[in-house]
DNA sequence: AAACAGACCAACCGCAACTAT
DNA sequence: GATAGTTGCGGTTGGTCTGTT
């Protein structure tokens, strides 16, 4: 997928070309393409391969510009094209790659054998808009749980898994390479998905896996293995083996990931989508809470209607998030029970800024634990600076979302009672916005 | 049945990166 | 190093299809 990979070697032909045009003007065509035009495209490339795509135009007498063979070949005449709907594993593969990734289509499309960059693209946007239209969040629980947390790696002097002592060097190498290819501080930089994508004959997406982010170098993983009840989302199957369309692109002759945000560069390297899927373990319906409806959550003064369910819950994220503290070497902030709720909800005691006891490191463990609060319960942190996670998106191109009526924190940081990802389940009810919480919003 | 809105899809456009001259 | 040409990418647009009123 680099750029200008086959560039250059038009000067042979541009005198001919000139002296044609100059002689004869050729009018080129647009709009749909015909069968004929297919045809004569498809015999062109079967004798003459892909490549130097203006040069059709001259060979074949087809009144179409390279650009437009070349975008015809791509997203239709190509062999190894997978057609039809997107299944449920694409669909996720898909959200969680663009988590990572951003509006990277041609990168997506790396991950997803036999879809065009094109397809995604449309795909993302069409469901993007339907979804923020509907007031659901854009990305899957799990997705959004593992962006969410993705954010510490804005703070590479922090972040463990930024640490180069980490084991792993290659993955960390990787993780660099990312952190350092644009990545840096306007959005989180990829995370796990990296380094899954880099090591062979993993699940798909490690985080959806029943013990989350237990990448064995990774310092996360005590908190969240231990208390894995509270992260234990739907364990999703890599892209589904029953996709019937055709070999996985056999000959597609650049697919390998030449770039180094992932730093994958070998196809086998690529989810393993072939791999059968592994058993699905499905939450307790109660892994986050019952939705309840938005008029009794308005009422609460949550808005959000996801609640902890009792008790023991609400203590044993005091636990974790103290574990998740003791991970980092920071004292947790302090945390009070909330007024009435039974327990049921924690509030945060923050004070405001005078607690400022750890500066800076302070305020960024506060900020992750917002996210992780987040959450557990929306309604347990304010949004306050959320950084623009759904400005991650963008990925220095802002049209996709900047459109977006909403704010950014009301995209990436919902936690929706269903596990699936399917489209229609993922945020389900929508009533876990940030947008929804009348106290906050 | 007609009108409308939304979804979907294909294609175009502009720009940037790259290579050869 | 400058320039021209090619390719690839991302954003956008317009047409068609489909479902709803």
């Amino acid at each position: 997928m680099a750029r200008g990979g086959g560039g250059g070697g038009g000067h042979a032909h541009a005198e001919d070309v000139t002296e044609q045009e100059e002689a004869t003007p050729v009018v080129l065509k647009k709009g749909p393409w015909t069968a004929a035009e297919d045809a004569m495209l498809m015999d062109h490339v079967r004798h003459h391969g892909e490549g130097n795509w203006n040069a059709v135009q001259r060979m074949t007498g087809l009144l179409r510009c390279g650009k437009s063979c070349r975008l015809r070949w791509t997203n239709h005449l190509r062999p190894n094209l997978k057609k039809g709907s997107f299944s449920p594993d694409e669909e996720l593969l898909i959200a969680q790659l663009h988590a990572q990734l951003g509006n990277k289509w041609a990168r997506m499309a790396a991950h997803l054998p036999g879809r065009t960059d094109n397809e995604i693209k449309n795909y993302w946007n069409t469901r993007t808009k339907r979804r923020q239209r509907a007031g659901l969040p854009v990305y899957p629980p799990e997705v959004q749980l593992h962006l969410a947390l993705s954010k510490r790696c804005r703070y590479d002097d922090f972040s463990p898994l930024a640490s180069p002592q980490l084991p792993g060097t290659a993955n960390a190498q990787a993780l660099g390479a990312a952190a350092s290819a644009g990545y840096a501080s306007s959005r989180p930089a990829p995370l796990d998905l990296a380094r899954q994508l880099a090591v062979p004959n993993q699940q798909t997406v490690q985080f959806l896996s029943p013990a989350p982010f237990s990448a064995p170098s990774s310092p996360w993983k005590k908190p969240f293995a231990r208390n894995a009840q509270y992260f234990q989302l739907a364990h999703s199957s890599p892209v589904s083996p029953s996709t019937p369309t055709g070999p996985m692109h056999p000959a597609t002759p650049d697919l390998s990931l030449g770039y180094g945000v992932c730093g994958v560069t070998d196809q086998s390297r690529l989810p393993p989508l072939s791999q059968s899927p592994g058993p699905r373990v499905e939450l307790p319906s109660n892994q986050y809470g019952q939705p309840t409806p938005p008029t009794s959550a308005a009422t609460a003064g949550l808005g959000g209607g996801v609640a902890l369910a009792d008790h023991q819950n609400a203590a044993s994220l005091e636990k974790m998030l103290q574990e998740l503290h003791d991970v980092i070497k920071v004292d947790p902030p302090a945390l009070v029970p909330a007024n009435g709720g039974g327990g049921a909800a924690l509030e945060r005691h923050d004070g405001g800024v005078p607690e400022n006891r750890f500066s800076g490191v302070q305020h960024r463990v506060d900020d992750d634990m917002d996210t992780l609060l987040g959450l557990v319960h929306p309604a347990l942190s304010a949004p306050e600076t959320v950084p623009p996670a759904a400005a991650s998106n963008h990925s220095g191109s802002t049209s996709q979302h900047s459109s977006d009526d909403q704010n950014p924190s009301t995209v990436d940081l919902h936690v929706a009672g269903g596990t699936s990802s399917s489209d229609q389940d993922w945020g389900l009810d929508g009533v876990c916005k940030w947008s929804n919480m009348s106290r906050i919003c």
